[in-house]
DNA sequence: TCTGGGGTCCTCGTGCGG
DNA sequence: TCTGCCGCACGAGGACCC
């Protein structure tokens, strides 16, 4: 039986939730981001959008870019909500479902006899019960799938062979394939390569000695529209972290230890509440120039103590000690459920001495 | 024009034990 | 006893995604 999956996506999300709660913005540019000097909008609505305003965008921009644009600050609480009304649906739908995020999924649609006419279900009921408009894509992998859900937002409903979506798309910069960002594109493009149907016609080996010789034939299967076929139900954490960036940028080293303590305590009720412990602490620090730098610390204990991680972020950050302003500084546990034993010796078994 | 927050995954370098 | 090699864990940085 052919792969067939589909990919679900909920059209500004967190924008149309809140324009159902508030129908009397229907219709007018609104913009859903928090309100610091230096917030950025985490969604707008279509008619924003029109004005060039754009998710990640600072929002003092957008706002000159679209001065009457209604800002409301984010609720993540009201979106969960509606996410889990959509997500009960999708899983009422089909059996397998990798979720990602609050407002998209993928769906495998193989066992069933009629796959378009039960999207086109879903998505009626998804609006039924929230209110909200969905756009659909479905193709024989996870990457045509993703791709035709863009193509024709918002209400799009595309279906896709990977043939169609070569033949569709190759005129396109390769930077509409999702994995492949901006940085990524401007390599290609020194290398001439500009299209879809360039980089799917690129030698592998070729992108192989410039990107590596994992990247570069995998750009070039992306290029050609091959991709994963099977989907990961269960996705596990293996990292929890708190970060923030400052209204104004911080020197004063009591100042900043302060400013740990308070992510450390805010991460550690996190951990505790999802019953998570970590082998590995570590901290971010931004700097005024946008130097980014991290450094971490493994402890032969899993941990989710504020006094433990607190204090082992705070000799990390006296090691560093910032050279310059500090704008943003963050704390994160990772290595989860490590194990206190010392390393597995089979490798070392199998060696030639 | 002045760039959030919370994540995942990959690459590369290094140190270590056998 | 020494050296080269190998695989692994770890640390740091970076790209990318929602």
């Amino acid at each position: 039986m052919p792969t067939v999956i589909a990919h679900l996506d909920i059209d500004a999300f967190y924008a149309s939730v809140e324009l159902l709660r508030r129908p009397e913005l229907r219709g007018r540019p609104v913009i859903v981001s928090g309100d610091g000097p230096r917030a950025v909008v985490t969604t707008a609505s279509y008619e924003a959008r029109k004005f060039g305003v754009g998710s990640a965008m600072p929002t003092r921009r957008a706002l000159r870019l679209c001065p009457d644009a209604v800002l409301i600050p984010p609720d993540f609480g009201a979106y969960r909500a509606a996410s889990e009304v959509v997500m009960r649906l999708v899983r009422g739908t089909v059996d397998e479902v990798e979720v990602m995020g609050l407002d998209e999924a993928y769906l495998d649609l193989g066992g069933l006899l009629s796959p378009r006419a039960a999207m086109r279900r879903l998505v009626t009921e998804i609006r039924a019960a929230t209110g909200l408009d969905a756009s659909v894509g479905i193709g024989p992998n996870k990457l045509i799938a993703k791709v035709a859900s863009d193509a024709e937002k918002p209400r799009g409903f595309v279906v896709l062979t990977r043939e169609q979506a070569c033949a569709r798309f190759a005129g396109h910069p390769p930077r509409l394939v999702p994995g492949i960002g901006g940085k990524t594109a401007e390599r290609l493009e020194v290398l001439g390569i500009t299209t879809l149907a360039a980089l799917a016609a690129a030698d592998p080996g070729l992108l192989a000695e410039h990107f590596g010789p994992r990247q570069g034939p995998w750009l070039v299967a992306r290029g050609r529209f091959e991709g994963e076929e099977s989907l990961q139900a269960v996705r596990e954490a293996v990292s929890e972290s708190r970060e923030s960036t400052f209204d104004v940028d911080i020197a004063g080293p009591a100042e900043l230890d302060a400013q740990l303590q308070r992510l450390a305590d805010q991460l550690c009720r996190g951990l505790q509440k999802h019953d998570r412990t970590g082998r590995t602490i570590a901290i971010k620090v931004r700097l005024d120039d946008w130097t980014t730098v991290t450094r971490a610390r493994t402890i032969a204990h899993p941990t989710n103590a504020v006094e433990h991680v607190g204090q082992i972020a705070a000799e990390l950050l006296r090691e560093y000690a910032p050279p310059r302003p500090v704008r943003l500084l963050g704390v994160r546990v990772a290595s989860f459920g490590g194990v206190e034993e010392p390393p597995a010796q089979t490798a070392q078994l199998a060696l030639p001495v």
